[in-house]
DNA sequence: AGCACGCCGACT
DNA sequence: GTCGGCGTGCTC
């Protein structure tokens, strides 16, 4: 008997034995896919963890259904990574699996229901329902689960499809099949009978009465002489300036050949230039610095301020590497930002740079996932975001982890929550790899484990080429408005500067840390502010479209003209986003360009690029925008940076609110200032004298570390304590109420650390579930694993008390 | 995660 | 009396 072990794309914690036949057994190999048949009727890619002779004692282990690989498509490694995940965010393996194979390579069963062979069918005994099934597969011969839906107009056609099996009418089948599907590319070449000279005269005179078809085999003559290369259809037609029409008139007279040729999806036309890439001293000593930590320790941070021209370090670094025959990671916080750091890294790697992320379409991810596990020329660079870790690494030497503060690399939802800094430095120990971590504004537990020397760490505190740090100016918005000083949400600072700016033909961004026209409605009669049906926060205005809107669960209606409470007229908006601020710029400055960034405006593939291509050609004049103007940008014309409102970020009900609000502001004003010229950076905020405000003025990196390191160790949070969030969710409050009184009493009992809550958190019902949440600090000197063992216990019993089954839990850890 | 089973209210 | 709502439990 031989069996073999296999996870599943569910979220199940646990794996799954199926039956394999002794030939099975030889050929299969940890790593590879099966296909197998799970439940009554559904066919899942299953991925093989072992193989062994142990018979389960208490059910009869199905068989599989068909082996999809020949050799393993995910490598030990990566399966062993996937198991940290697993345990350390409290996820189940199949989550993992799931999240971290790109979709094209995770089939789905389909089923399909085709007409029995050779049986006759006594039409009488039909009801009407089965009757238009037999009829629709008259006319073809198979149909799919959601055809017959539509056929019947109702859900659940199984029922149905049962009685029609009964009576031997219909047989169900379950196709698997690959989505990927290699792109093909037409050819043409000139036909044998063609080829010596003397085959081209006649042809020529073939053609003297066919002008267009003359005209594309002249051009063929001419590509094929300049190129030297197959060509393509859509080349040929271009260049002749044809139509496809024509070439087929070619193709059916003999004259041309077709042919086919698998084309990778994934091809760079830029040639590197091989210019030898000059550092600046102060880069110079910063790599070495690097590689000397390398040799000591696997993680540095490196600690360079914005536009400290980090990039390049990066670069060198990738080089060396590179030589050494290893592989690279580059991990980014946006997938907006790849596209030009591609650009930039196709200059020195030419073609050996690849990208992955999830806006990629399936079959780009698959081809990228191959070229990876062959460790092929074009994927020794992998730029991506956070799910370009789970690629099947060969020979990984070099993980760089750019802007490594940002929380986007933290993935919310759904599980598996990881962070992919974290899961990378694990992923690079696997590996006997090395990691960078890059940023002008460290996370506080990043540069934590620095300076307590578990990282190595490099500081560059010049900018590139001796460029300036931009002139930070605080404008006192309470004694502002009390002078009358301010226009709308500007301040005379602000405009003054604004208008000098332009004036001298230079670019200003504007910081507003919040989309739509203004976040609320309010009735001045009544004071009553529209409320979202489903979640407890009030509907967001959006001018443009002149609907209020609701942030967390999408819905929206259109802006009510009386009060829905009073029947009031009298309604004012509170509050602003950058809606409104562009608004009043186009009054305060008909005659500038104003561009417009946040989540509204950058939908849509290439949403971002557009406006961002834009403002770099100095098509735009003032771009008003959300913290995606923080990332990571390079703009050479920006002399005056805006922050609207700095007040808003700085009192978030959240530990790290300061932490965040620093790097936000710091991020924002290094757009400032990239040329000669210093930059100009106008903070408008009430609080002037607060320390994180002073802080960023004076460029203090350093007393905001160790004033927020002093708080997170008083109120017990990282990276002295490591925190898991609970988050328990349900329709029913009253519900809700017990059950997380319940877990926290329990979770109190047991744990020896502090348990918080259950706290029902500002927002607490979205899309008609009411929320509590519950945290856990575990204190560092507290083993993790056997906290994280307790907990999952505990949870285990929740979820036996037969009255809280229902309630949802979300697991996080390290949620921050 | 699906998907079926099973128990209760609103229709023919 | 049936259709169909979603609460509950299982899947090798």
């Amino acid at each position: 008997m031989h069996f073999v072990e296999v996870i599943l794309p569910l979220s199940l914690a646990k794996t799954f034995t199926y039956r394999i036949s002794e030939a099975e057994f030889n050929f299969i190999k940890k790593g590879m896919r099966v296909a197998v048949p799970f439940g009554k009727s559904k066919m899942y890619t299953a991925l093989v963890l072992e193989t062994h002779q142990n018979e389960p004692t208490l059910y009869e282990a199905k068989e599989i259904h068909q082996i999809l690989d020949e050799r393993p498509i995910a490598t030990e490694i990566q399966i062993k990574h996937w198991l940290w995940i697993a345990s350390y965010y409290m996820c189940a393996i199949g989550d993992v699996y799931r999240g971290a194979f790109p979709s094209g390579l995770l089939l789905e069963s389909e089923t399909v229901i085709s007409h029995k062979a050779g049986v006759f069918v006594d039409q009488t005994i039909l009801s009407d329902e089965e009757y238009l099934v037999y009829e629709a597969l008259q006319h073809q011969s198979s149909l799919k689960v959601q055809d017959i839906v539509a056929i019947l107009n109702k859900k659940n056609v199984f029922p149905v499809l049962q009685k029609l099996i009964d009576k031997d009418i219909v047989v169900l089948e379950q196709e698997i099949q690959e989505s990927y599907k290699p792109k093909l590319v037409r050819y043409v070449k000139l036909h044998s009978k063609y080829d010596s000279n003397q085959g081209l005269n006649e042809l020529l005179e073939l053609l003297k009465n066919a002008a267009k078809q003359k005209e594309i085999v002249l051009a063929y003559f001419q590509l094929s002489a300049v190129e030297k290369k197959p060509i393509t259809v859509k080349k040929l037609v271009e260049t002749s300036q044809s139509s496809s029409a024509v070439v087929k008139a070619l193709i059916e007279k003999e004259i041309f050949e077709e042919y086919f040729l698998q084309h990778d999806r994934i091809n760079f036309i830029g040639k590197s230039t091989e210019k030898e890439l000059q550092l600046s001293s102060v880069q110079q000593t910063a790599f070495e610095e690097i590689k000397n930590s390398f040799i000591e320790k696997e993680v540095c941070l490196l600690h360079g301020v914005t536009s400290s021209g980090k990039t390049e370090i990066y670069i060198k670094l990738i080089e060396e590497y590179l030589a050494t025959g290893k592989q690279v990671l580059y991990l980014l916080p946006e997938i907006a930002l790849t596209t030009q750091l591609v650009a930039r890294l196709r200059v020195h790697f030419g073609n050996k740079v690849a990208v992955f992320h999830s806006k990629y379409s399936n079959n780009e991810r698959v081809e990228v996932w191959k070229q990876t596990l062959g460790n092929v020329e074009n994927a020794q660079i992998i730029i991506g975001a956070r799910s370009a870790l789970f690629l099947p690494f060969a020979n990984l030497g070099l993980l760089i982890v750019d802007e490594e503060h940002e929380q986007t690399f933290k993935q919310v939802d759904p599980a598996p929550r990881y962070h992919a800094r974290d899961a990378a430095i694990v992923l690079a120990n696997f590996h006997k790899a090395k990691v960078l971590l890059g940023s002008a504004t460290p996370s506080l537990e990043t540069y934590f484990n620095a300076e307590s020397q578990k990282y190595g760490l490099v500081t560059v505190t010049e900018r590139y080429n001796n460029v300036r740090m931009p002139d930070i100016t605080l404008v006192d918005l309470k004694d502002k408005y009390f002078r009358k000083c301010m226009t709308g949400h500007f301040s005379d600072v602000l405009t003054e500067a604004i208008s000098e700016a332009i004036t001298l033909g230079e670019q200003v961004i504007l910081f507003q840390n919040r989309r739509g026209y203004s976040p609320i409605i309010e009735c001045i009669t009544c004071g009553h502010v529209p409320q979202c049906q489903q979640c407890d926060v009030s509907l967001t205005f959006h001018k443009h479209k002149n609907q209020l809107r609701c942030h967390y669960c999408g819905y929206s209606m259109a802006k009510p003209t009386n009060c829905h409470s009073c029947s009031s007229v009298d309604l004012t908006t509170k509050g602003f986003g950058t809606e409104q601020i562009e608004q009043e710029l186009l009054v305060l400055f008909p005659n500038a360009k104003i561009g417009r960034m946040d989540q509204d405006t950058t939908r849509g593939k290439f949403g971002f690029e557009k406006i961002i291509d834009s403002f770099k050609n100095r098509e735009i004049d003032i771009l008003v925008g959300t913290q995606m103007l923080a990332k990571g940008l390079d703009f050479d014309n920006v002399s005056l940076v805006g922050i609207m409102n700095a007040d808003n970020m700085l009192f978030h009900p959240d530990f790290r609110a300061f932490e965040r609000s620093f790097q936000m502001m710091m991020q924002v004003s290094g757009r400032a200032g990239r040329s000669e010229k210093q930059g100009k950076v106008i903070i408008q905020t009430y609080n002037p004298n607060h320390n994180t405000i002073q802080q960023v003025t004076n460029n203090d990196y350093a007393g905001m570390y160790r004033e927020q390191l002093y708080d997170r160790k008083i109120y017990k949070y990282p990276p002295y304590f490591r925190i898991i969030k609970l988050t328990l969710k349900h329709r029913d409050f009253d519900k809700l109420k017990e059950g997380s009184m319940w877990l926290y009493e329990v979770l109190s009992q047991n744990l020896n650390m502090p348990v918080l809550g259950p706290e029902e958190p500002a927002i607490s019902r979205i899309r008609n579930e009411y929320i509590r949440t519950i945290l856990i600090k575990i204190p560092h000197e507290i083993p993790l694993g056997s906290t994280k063992k307790t907990i999952q216990k505990i949870l285990n019993s929740f979820e036996a008390v037969a009255q809280y089954r229902a309630i949802k839990v979300v697991i996080n850890v390290d949620f921050y």
